[in-house]
RNA sequence: AGGGGCGUGGUGCAAGGGCAGCACACCAGCCUUUGGAGCUGUGGAUCUUGGUUCGAAUCCAGGCGCCCCUGCCA
C-alpha cells in the first residue's frame, strides 16, 4: 500500500527469483551459520536479515545452524546469547541444527572421497604444509604422501578419527591441484586431529574435526539448502564449495556472497570488542556502547530500528574495506529517532539543572499542569505535572550575555516554561566564586498552560522540573565510543582512538510520573532526547541511559558562530 | 607479484544502451507550546583514457585505485 511497503530489490533477490523461475530450484531453503563463539554485533544482522527475508518472502524455510566445527573456540553458552539476541530481531527459523548433527555423515562422505582417490591423508607437519602451499606468484609442491593407496589412507583417516596420532600429526585432504592460482584448491585441508578440549555437544566421541570448507558446504547440501548467502571474502571459496558436491555428485546449493557491514567510530571484530570489555573499557558485553545487540538492547535502540536500517542500506558488492562496506552511524541514528519519535511518551527531565524563583508566585501553590504524551500519537493521552515556586531548567537554557541568535531565557527575555506559564528573567543570584546559582524571574498569571490572551509569542520554549516533586536520577549520556572515523586501522591504535568522554554520568532531576519507572520503558525527554530506563536501576535511583539525542539545532549554529 | 572482487555526491544504495535518482549527512527557508517532528527548496557524483553507438554510469580494451586470499580459524 504505502511506498514503504515497495518490495526492495537487489542482486540477491534477483538471483533467487531466477533460480526459481529457471527451475534449478523449486523451493527456498536458507541457512544462518553462526560460530557460537561470540556475541552478535550490528554487522551479524546483515547476513541474519537476508537469510530470513529470502526465506519468507518465497515462502522458504530458514535453518539456524551452529557452525560447531572446531571445539577450542566454541562455548555453549553463545549459542543460548545468539538465538535470544536473533529472536530480539524478529527472525525466525525452521528448525534448530548444528554442524556436529552432521559428523557422522560427513566421516562417511569424506571416506567416500578417499575411496574414489580425491582425498588423503598427509603426514606433514603443519609448517611443511604451510611452506609447501606455495605463494601467490608461485604453485605449491606436492605432498610426498599424496600418492598413497586408498587402503592405506582408509586406514590411516580410520585411526585418526580413533585418536591414534596426536594432535597435528595428520591431516585429511582433498586431492585437487597444487599449482592452482586459487590457493584455496591448493589441497585443502578437510580434517585436522584435535583431542582436547571436549566437543560441547559430541564430548569425547571425535578426535577429528571438519575444517569449514569441508564441513559448511556439505551440511548446506545435507540439509537443501538452496541459497547459501556469505559475506564477500568467501568468494575465493566458492571454487571449493562446488567441488565437493561436484564430486560427490550430492545435491549442489548456490553460494551468494555480498558485501559485509562495518559502522564507522566502532570496532567489529571479535578479537577487539573482547579486548574491550576483557581490559576494562566498557562494563561488559552488553555495555551501552558497545555495537553488539546486547549493548544496542540496553542502550535502547528498537530492533526495528536496527532492522530498518539495514535494510535502508541494502545488498551490494562493494568492498571499501574489510570486506564490506562502512556506514555512517548517523544513518543508524536516524533509524532510531525515526521508530522511537513514534512510540515514545515525552516527559520533561533537567540534565544539567539550574534553580530558578518564579518570585511573584505564591509561595506554597502548587499546579496541576496538563502535558501531552506524545504529540505523534493522540491515544497517548495526557499527563498532570506539578508546578511550584522554584523549578529546575536546564543550565543550557540560561545565558547571562546570550551570544547572536539564542532566543532561550537571558536577563530582560521572556520564554514559556513548557505547558506551564510565561517567565521573564529579572535578574541572576552568583556565589562567591561567581557562579550562577539562582536565576530570578517573574510569570505571567495570564498565561497559564501556555499561551498569552494578549497574543504574544515568545522565540523558546524550555522544559522543567519543579524542585520539590522532582525526582533525582542518574543519567548516563552517551557519546560514541572512538573518536577516529575509522579506529579498526592498526593493531592497537583503537586502544589510543577511544574517546574518553564516551560516557558522562550525570545527576539530573525528572518529573513525578518518572520517579519509579520500570526497566527498559523508553521516554523522550523533551528536547533533549531518547532514554530508557537501565536494569542497574534501584527503587531509590533510577537510571536512565541516552539512547541517542535529538536534533539539536542550536547546536549546530552555536558551533558554527565559533 | 598470482588469483578473486569492486570503483556513481561526504556515506550507503538506485538507474543496466535513452532526462543520473533515493536515504542519511550538509545548506537555506516555512511551520512549531520540543531550536524535536513535519514541509519546501539549494548545492554537490558516474576513477581515468580510448573504442563501439545517433546516444554509454551501463557494452569493449588499456590504465589507475581500493578490498579479500599464502590457518591444521570461520
Amino acid at each position: 500500500m504505502s511506498s514503504e511497503e515497495t518490495k526492495p530489490t537487489d542482486y540477491i533477490r534477483e538471483a533467487v527469483a531466477e533460480d526459481l523461475k529457471n527451475g534449478r530450484f523449486n523451493y527456498v531453503r536458507t541457512r544462518l551459520p553462526p560460530e557460537p563463539n561470540g556475541y552478535l554485533h550490528i554487522g551479524h544482522v546483515k547476513a541474519f536479515m537476508i537469510d530470513y527475508l529470502i526465506a519468507k518472502e518465497n515462502n522458504g524455510e530458514l535453518i539456524l545452524r551452529f557452525d560447531d566445527t572446531n571445539p577450542t573456540k566454541e562455548e555453549t553458552e553463545f549459542v543460548d546469547a545468539i538465538m535470544e539476541d536473533a529472536r530480539w530481531l524478529g527472525i525466525e527459523w525452521a528448525k534448530v541444527t548444528y554442524a556436529s548433527d552432521y559428523f557422522d555423515e560427513l566421516y562417511e562422505w569424506a571416506k567416500k572421497l578417499v575411496l574414489m582417490g580425491k582425498a588423503y591423508v598427509d603426514d606433514q607437519t603443519p609448517e611443511e604444509v604451510s611452506a609447501n602451499r606455495g605463494t601467490f606468484t608461485e604453485p605449491g609442491k606436492n605432498s610426498p604422501y599424496r600418492d598413497r593407496s586408498v587402503e592405506e589412507n582408509l586406514d590411516l583417516l580410520e585411526r585418526m578419527k580413533n585418536g591414534e596420532f596426536p594432535d597435528g600429526s595428520r591431516v585429511l585432504r582433498a586431492k585437487i591441484d597444487m599449482a592452482h592460482p586459487n590457493i584455496n584448491m591448493r589441497d585443502p585441508v578437510m580434517y585436522r586431529i584435535i583431542h582436547e578440549p571436549p566437543h560441547h555437544r559430541t564430548g569425547t566421541k571425535w578426535k577429528i574435526y571438519p575444517m569449514y570448507d569441508w564441513a559448511h558446504g556439505q551440511n548446506d547440501s545435507m540439509e537443501g539448502i538452496t541459497h547459501s548467502l556469505c559475506s564477500l571474502e568467501y568468494r575465493d571459496h566458492r571454487p571449493l564449495y562446488e567441488w565437493f558436491p561436484e564430486q560427490l555428485g550430492v545435491f549442489k546449493p548456490r553460494q551468494i556472497e555480498f558485501a559485509r557491514l562495518n559502522l564507522n567510530y566502532t570496532v567489529m571484530s571479535k578479537r577487539k570488542l573482547r579486548r574491550l570489555v576483557e581490559e576494562g573499557y566498557v562494563s561488559g558485553w552488553d555495555d551501552p556502547r558497545m555495537p553488539t545487540l546486547r549493548g544496542m538492547r540496553r542502550r535502547g535502540y528498537p530492533a526495528k530500528a536496527i532492522v530498518d536500517f539495514v535494510a535502508r542500506m541494502g545488498y551490494s558488492t562493494v568492498a571499501t574495506s574489510n570486506s564490506g562496506v562502512i556506514a555512517d552511524v548517523s544513518m543508524l541514528e536516524e533509524s532510531v529517532r525515526d521508530v522511537l519519535n513514534k512510540t515514545s511518551l515525552r516527559r520533561m527531565g533537567v540534565m544539567k539543572p539550574l534553580k530558578v524563583v518564579i518570585d511573584n508566585y505564591p509561595d506554597d501553590l502548587v499546579e496541576e499542569m496538563d502535558a501531552i504524551n506524545n504529540p505523534e500519537d493522540p491515544n497517548a493521552g495526557t499527563r498532570k505535572v506539578p508546578f511550584s515556586k522554584v523549578v529546575y531548567i536546564e543550565q543550557d537554557d540560561f545565558r547571562e550575555s546570550p551570544p547572536p541568535k539564542y532566543y532561550r531565557l537571558f536577563p530582560g527575555n521572556e520564554v514559556r516554561l513548557r505547558y506551564a506559564y510565561f517567565i521573564k528573567c529579572t535578574h541572576v543570584v552568583k556565589n562567591d566564586a561567581g557562579e550562577i546559582v539562582e536565576v530570578h524571574v517573574t510569570y505571567d498569571p495570564s498565561t497559564r498552560g501556555g499561551d498569552a490572551p494578549d497574543g504574544r509569542k515568545v522565540k523558546s520554549t524550555i522544559h522543567w522540573v519543579s524542585a520539590r516533586h522532582a525526582k533525582e536520577v542518574e543519567i548516563r549520556m552517551y557519546d560514541r565510543l572512538f573518536i577516529k572515523e575509522d579506529p579498526e586501522e592498526g593493531e592497537d591504535g583503537f586502544i589510543a582512538a577511544l574517546n574518553p568522554n564516551s560516557l558522562r554520568i550525570l545527576t539530573g532531576y525528572v518529573e513525578p510520573s518518572l520517579s519509579s519507572p520500570e526497566t527498559g520503558s523508553q521516554y523522550q525527554f523533551e528536547r533533549v532526547g531518547y532514554f530508557c530506563v537501565d536494569p542497574d536501576t534501584t527503587p531509590n535511583k533510577p537510571v536512565f541511559n541516552m539512547t541517542v539525542n535529538l536534533k539539536d539545532t542550536w547546536a549546530k549554529i552555536e558551533k558554527k558562530g565559533k
